[in-house]
DNA sequence: AAAATATATGCGAAATTTCATATATGTATT
DNA sequence: AATACATATATGAAATTTCGCATATATTTT
């Protein structure tokens, strides 16, 4: 993983918000994230698409829903820069996390 | 901080060498920063200022040299991430290092 | 198999970033 | 005060990234 590439991927609100959602949550699919972000499908769908092609994220369809997580042969580096990021920011993606938790709660499904 | 502009600032290639550098050396000044990633002297200036304009970097100048190191008031998440970015990519910058040391060393003056 | 749902991508336009070159500023030396 | 040296910035061009919209693909439901 070339670090200006990875941070490329992290240099932009959308994918860093995506991120840092995956990072708390676990996991989510497209269109948790797109409720939590408040942002249109395609938009949504080509972040993650690039931070799955730079290796970053991981993709596994289950029905037809695709969900997104942490790729589990990340360097461990570039996993805490992201986890680090995540627990000393909470400001910046606390409004987005609890739609997205809204929409995960078995009770109030977003799509 | 914010986490977006400092993946920004970090997500080039001379920006996030010179930080590399400079977070390895403690300090670096333009001249010797130029003959380390063997660029011209604007280039590196003008992204030098981009690191001093987003906080990231503080400059002093010392006579007619001016040195740049990490800012002192970066969050503590920051600077971690700019430590162990350094600590686990090394081929990134090494040969860059060398270059910066041999200029550093008080028999090899740059400029 | 047709319709509905969820996601991905192609493509040209718009926005942003980076660059090369010239020039300006600040300091030291003579 | 004139010159040399180190650094900074202005500016328009080139390169890259992001976007909006339309459409394609994959899966499930009817």
């Amino acid at each position: 993983m070339n670090p200006c590439r990875f941070y490329k991927c992290l240099a932009d609100d959308i994918r860093l918000k995506s991120l840092m959602l995956i990072s708390q949550a676990g996991e989510a699919c497209v269109c948790d994230l797109m409720a939590a972000l408040e942002l249109d499908q395609p938009k949504v769908s080509r972040h993650l698409a690039e931070l799955r092609k730079c290796g970053i994220l991981q993709d596994e369809r289950r029905g037809k829903w695709v969900f997104y997580h942490i790729h589990p042969t990340l360097p461990n580096w570039a996993k805490e820069v992201i986890l680090d990021t995540a627990k000393h920011n909470k400001d910046y993606y606390q409004a987005a996390l609890t739609r997205l938790k809204s929409c995960q709660s078995s009770t109030n499904n977003c799509c």
